[in-house]
DNA sequence: AACCCGTGGAT
DNA sequence: TATCCAAGGGT
């Protein structure tokens, strides 16, 4: 569904534009930002996330590794730590990625949109963010945000998540873009919905551009946009054995394709369902390691973590190992050591529970 | 194209 | 409590 109103169309990109001059009042510190690897890492840091979730990372990141020089030299399992707790961490795996191919590559971050784009873990929305922010390039970004707006004040109906929709925002979100200042359109677009335009209980009655708004008019605000998605929920059970040797503990990196690829774990016990306790102490893996009744096998009680399409519930198990032993691709490790490495969000809820481990 | 990948705040 | 969804991208 086309929009073809030439004067709705201008009214829009000249009141979205008198907006930010005059009312927008959204501060972030990588606003102004104009070195392209802050922007770049910013915005990889805000996929997904919410400014005020990811804005202690990117202090710390831009704190941590001033230039993408050090952020290249850093070591994997550094990085991952300042990552741990954010989420998504294939983002933080491109973002090393492509800090280390930019590095070797001289070190100057990429100009080009096709450049910018080609890096690995930007996508169509970073690559336009990047380029209009850091070099002023006419590029129109298109965001959960841009997404809204368009759809409500224009009154689009199509899916904005699905292929159809997302080509129909983009070629908007385009001819709208202001080409003389896109890096201030775009800041402007994006403030706007997120602080006016917002998903619910948007300020309708203070908006500059109600006049013209199809969905104000239409009563359309909360049918608007119309997603196709709908995200199911599938339940798992981690029970985890957390053993200990002397001073040291068995871990293990994640590394199938799952979710929290490149974190840490204990001895992982999973089931398709959830295990009682004496289930849960049949386990062959319990049995070998905690022969017999064992009085000193402690039992956590249950957590559990929601993560965007799963939830994720167990309990952890503690045993002291009277010799060392070999178990799988778990290695043991100084329990002091276990602070400097990246660990799963459920199972720091249970080790933030510890006073030790 | 459909599905997968985290975490936390708001309602 | 359940649902939504946030400066998306990869496969």
């Amino acid at each position: 569904m086309p929009v073809n109103n030439k004067t709705v169309k201008q009214y829009f990109s000249q009141k979205i534009v008198e907006w930010h001059k005059k009312h927008n009042k959204r501060k972030m510190p990588w606003k102004e930002e104009k070195d392209p690897y802050k922007i770049w890492l910013s915005e990889i840091i805000l996929q997904q996330t919410r400014v005020e979730q990811g804005t202690a990372y990117y202090n710390r990141f831009v704190n941590q590794y001033p230039t993408v020089k050090h952020l290249a030299e850093a070591k994997d399992e550094e990085v991952f730590k300042l990552w741990e707790g954010l989420g998504y961490y294939a983002r933080c795996k491109n973002l090393l990625a492509s800090a280390r191919f930019i590095n070797k590559n001289g070190g100057i971050f990429p100009q080009k949109y096709e450049d910018v784009l080609a890096l690995k873990g930007v996508g169509n929305y970073t690559a336009a963010a990047i380029v209009s922010f850091a070099y002023n390039q006419p590029y129109a970004v298109v965001d959960g945000n841009v997404s809204r707006v368009l759809a409500r004040f224009f009154g689009i109906k199509t899916a904005i998540d699905g292929t159809a929709g997302k080509k129909l925002m983009h070629s908007l979100a385009h001819e709208l873009l202001n080409k003389k200042q896109p890096g201030k359109f775009n800041q402007a677009m994006m403030d706007f919905g997120a602080t006016i335009c917002k998903p619910k209980l948007p300020l309708c009655a203070s908006c500059l551009l109600q006049s013209k708004c199809f969905a104000l008019k239409h009563h359309k605000i909360n049918e608007l946009p119309v997603k196709e998605k709908k995200t199911t929920l599938t339940n798992r059970w981690m029970y985890y054995l957390i053993a200990t040797y002397k001073n040291g503990v068995y871990i293990h990196k994640r590394t199938a394709k799952d979710i929290w690829q490149n974190l840490h774990e204990f001895i992982l016990i999973e089931s398709g369902k959830k295990l009682s306790e004496p289930q849960l102490l049949q386990h062959p893996l319990i049995k070998k390691f905690a022969p017999g009744s064992n009085p000193a096998l402690k039992v956590s009680k249950e957590f559990s973590q929601k993560l965007s399409h799963q939830r994720v519930t167990g309990k952890f198990i503690q045993v002291t190992l009277l010799k060392k032993t070999t178990i799988g691709d778990y290695e043991w490790v100084p329990k002091k050591s276990i602070k400097d490495k990246a660990f799963t969000g459920f199972i720091n809820q249970y080790l933030k529970s510890l006073k030790t481990l």
